[in-house]
DNA sequence: AATCTATATGCAATTATGTGCATAGCGGTT
DNA sequence: AACCGCTATGCACATAATTGCATATAGATT
């Protein structure tokens, strides 16, 4: 149930609509946590409902009203107790390896775009990554916040970048497989 | 629900029951797609019932009976189909890195020795991925099939090596500012 | 004039995953 | 003698996530 934390986390930086907080899942945070926006309004009713936020409507002409989220001081506790209890591992899922493992059931040039795809994918996921350090963290005088955001950022772009190149390696060795048979 | 694809890849290995599965899932192929032995055979009641697998129960006398799961000619197709299909990103989800990013809302000391925790699981998996590489797949002759996997265990260790690089530098960075403040 | 994109919210149904429990005998340890 | 771990299966309940749909309007593009 870590969406709701990854939800008041948001919210500690500013209250916001479901509206912004599902385009934060789309970027920033989603780096680290997914959530589409459906999930996004779900949660935020059950953060409602449990006195974690407070959420009020805004007036607005010409399209829906919003709803603003404000963090209460009971969300600030459960963030805050959040951060004592230990942290899963991430459950691995990955599709593209488990057809690499069944390698002998698989049609070898379609693989081969797949990984291309994702290879594309993950090119793509790092050079966003480079553009908002640049653009955020490049400078010297950083809050505490920043810093750990920072953290996080650098992490993902460490991972990023052995991932393109591990991919190129796979690609490689499945292409020496490929020219053999 | 390519929990029913990763479950027929390991039947086209051998006919196997749940509770080897749930090992396979447990090792090998859990590598890259975790499941219980609850999902497995939970799945495995659904694979019988869409005639993808062939089940029967083999008597055993001081433990319950086994019962052995062998993947079909439909079941094969399925393989063949899903193996065709584009792959999805794997969704990130990560509470570690949700932590960091909300740096100014946990508590330090306790985050350091997450990701204390953290860097040992990842340090362990890499060595086990070291162990089965020497084990299995150090000798030249590989079949197709295993050079499959040895791609697939390859990148896995790319990945945790990585892990391991980048969570010692993200242990170094928070102990700077912890150092600051 | 029609279509597309962005803003803004959310329900309903389905599928997937996680947690706890239940059964039951064998063999080894304390 | 009591307990633990391994073998072997699975149900039931709860929580989480995905997919498709629904509504409504402004402004820009084709």
């Amino acid at each position: 149930m870590a969406l709701a934390e990854a939800i008041l986390v948001c919210l500690t930086d500013r209250p916001m609509s479901g509206y912004d907080l599902a385009k934060t899942f789309d970027a920033s945070i989603g780096f680290f946590w997914r959530a589409s926006h459906q999930q996004v309004y779900r949660e935020l009713a059950r953060l409602r409902d449990r006195g974690l936020v407070d959420s009020r409507e805004i007036e607005q002409s010409g399209r829906p009203n919003r709803i603003i989220h404000t963090i209460t001081d009971a969300g600030e506790d459960v963030v805050h107790a959040w951060s004592l209890k230990p942290c899963r591992m991430p459950s691995v899922k990955d599709e593209l390896l488990v057809k690499l493992y069944a390698l002998d059931h698989v049609d070898i040039p379609v693989l081969h775009e797949q990984l291309d795809i994702r290879l594309d994918q993950h090119r793509a996921k790092l050079a966003a990554y480079h553009r908002i350090k640049e653009k955020f963290y490049d400078g010297q005088d950083l809050t505490r916040t920043q810093k750990g955001k920072l953290i996080a950022l650098t992490m993902g772009i460490s991972n990023e970048s052995e991932m393109v190149k591990s991919l190129g390696k796979a690609i490689t060795m499945l292409g020496e497989i490929d020219a053999q048979s």
